[in-house]
DNA sequence: GATTAGCACTCTGCTCGCGGGAGTGCTAAT
DNA sequence: ATTAGCACTCCCGCGAGCAGAGTGCTAATC
């Protein structure tokens, strides 16, 4: 709590029911209102000079003159990190997120996109999962499946229990024998290598060996090869954008739009949540502290998942600045710590 | 024409005018604009006449005395029948949809991806694609990929090129061997069997005999017969679901907000579409015409596509009742066609 | 007999002004 | 230091009034 020495145990506490108050009614909360509804002991007169010295350094604004206050960024900023308590998820919550998340899933991305789902559900914002990255993995077997003349089906198999799947038209014709030759080589050359270490270094070098050794094959090669290369922009899985229009802030509809666009660009949904996969624990960006255009109006909060300890990947829940904290924040932590388990269990069996 | 005795040429052009007008500017259009904007030869007064009899007869509708006409259901219906030419697509616009879907793609998601995204560019209202449905094919081949343990990759090789995977969790130990028996047995039984043929009942069948021959695989198999159910209810693509903002008769957020709900919902999008897979050329459905609440205010244009001239799957556009028709058909059609090429010169090789 | 000009009438949407209500800041009393 | 009291400010909702657009009807015109 350093670097907040304006800040008395009665500011805080005003702060508290200010934004507490704010949270569930989206009204400006105003002295008499306050000093009703929660006990403090204290007049609104007293209030109102709190709330005075509040707005002064900057926790606190006034839409305009003789309306209530709301709290600024900043003020919602020390709500999050000083003043909240993490709310317990019910009981039943927490039941309802372990039952879906542990029917038998044999698809990671189905799982995911439950995932994403049941977040949106409880949070009653939107929600998004970045799936599982494989880089994180090592490489463990490749096996090329002939689909037709022209056609393999390149099967990537990945340490913890990853599989990719790519088509692959190799523009010739490719015997079993042959095939069976490049799948054992590349085999040999690339097993229990980590992913991340399998940079384009190695495989320019993999390559030319390869089309010393066969040169016909060079259209087929190229193809498996470039689908070794993990894409970083894959896909992201959201759910529930619509539940943002319930928020009162995007009654207007060019508001909500705005944000609605954001949400349906997975690039950008993807930049959002990018750094939170190597972050500690539960990460809370709220109004313009995210460089995003049209995030201003909105916050987020996300956290890191993991399969064996190591985070592969990260989900979110995204609302309005006014949003449910203390909730969202458990929630996306037990949401994330499920995932990682189901996820672990699933994948090594 | 039949069963429109009412309708005379003048009343046509009026109609026309009305409908075109409208879907322009969302206003609601008066005699006065119609005798000055289109110069039909008649004065407004005359206009008027025919606008209180095309009222009359259903045509028209006023959303007020003293306002506008604007074109009801029944009016959109005959002016989608009997009076729009189908507007040609700009070469431009058709140059863009060969290219973008013509880039080499491996995977049919995302070409089916890509189509919805065109539709929904071109159209600016909301787009959505069925995938291609496998139960058209014709089973080829079954592989059986060892991933790990207790885990196989099953490799569903479908004709004309389809390939299906499911990750399957045996809950056995299987053998390599043990494996390609199985592979072979289902293969020896389901081969140039179309899946549409492949029911419940053969399964039940095969699976008994195998559990004969070798019961303790039962889990094993319980997983790969079921893979081979094709899942009707399969993924949806849509986009540009946020379009529909920019429509007035959405600016209202709890009118969006049904709409974009309904479009969330794969299964509710999924039977939209349903029965266009089996429909002749481009259906128009308008309003109230679809069964389905939430759709009041909406038309949706769709099409079949297909492959090697066996429908496959299908695609569509969604907007407001007062729908561009004569530019969203035409779109519709194209795009329907390009898929339906590209798809067969990819599948067949 | 069909078309049109003219006119009275209706309905919406906009602006304006006017309380009522909520909330503040200041001052003076406790 | 706290609080009661009070004057002041600003939003919001409401009704009146008015301009504009459009209609339906009637009578004149071709």
């Amino acid at each position: 709590m350093a670097s907040h020495p304006q800040m008395d145990d009665r500011k805080k506490r005003i702060l508290q029911a200010i934004t507490d108050d704010y949270i569930n009614t989206a009204e400006p909360v105003g002295s008499r209102t306050i000093a009703r509804r929660y006990n403090l002991g204290i007049s609104p007169a007293t209030i109102r000079n709190e709330m005075a010295d509040l707005e002064e350094s900057g926790y606190l604004e006034q839409p305009h003159t003789s309306a209530g206050r709301i709290p600024s960024q900043k003020g919602y900023r020390f709500y999050v990190d000083f003043i909240m308590k993490v709310e317990g998820v019910s009981a039943e919550e927490k039941r309802r997120i372990r039952r879906e998340l542990d029917e038998r899933r044999r698809e990671i991305s189905l799982l995911i996109e439950e995932t994403a789902r049941i977040l949106a559900q409880l949070s009653r914002y939107a929600a998004f999962v970045l799936p599982p990255v494989s880089r994180a993995g090592v490489f463990k077997r490749l096996e090329l499946v002939p689909v037709d003349d022209q056609t393999v089906l390149v099967v990537l198999v990945i340490d913890p229990g990853f599989v990719k799947t790519h088509l692959v038209a190799t523009g010739h014709r490719l015997t079993q024998r042959q095939l069976a030759h490049i799948a054992g080589f590349l085999n040999s050359r690339l097993r229990n290598l980590s992913l991340a270490g399998i940079g384009s270094g190695l495989l320019r070098e993999i390559r030319a060996e390869l089309d010393e050794y066969n040169s016909f094959l060079d259209a087929a090669l190229d193809a498996i090869v470039r689908s070794l290369e993990t894409r970083p922009e894959d896909q992201v899985y959201t759910n529930g954008q619509v539940n943002i229009l319930e928020q009162p802030e995007f009654r207007d509809v060019t508001k909500a739009k705005a944000v609605l666009e954001l949400l349906a660009e997975d690039e950008a949904v993807y930049s959002l949540l990018a750094d939170t996969v190597n972050a500690q624990n539960v990460k809370v960006v709220i109004g313009q502290e995210s460089a995003v255009p049209g995030m201003s109006a909105c916050s987020m909060v996300s956290a890191p998942y993991e399969v064996c300890g190591v985070p592969v990947g990260a989900l979110g829940v995204l609302g309005p600045t006014r949003m449910h904290y203390s909730h969202v924040v458990a929630l996306v932590e037990i949401v994330a710590e499920n995932l990682s388990d189901v996820l672990t269990r699933m994948l090594v069996v």
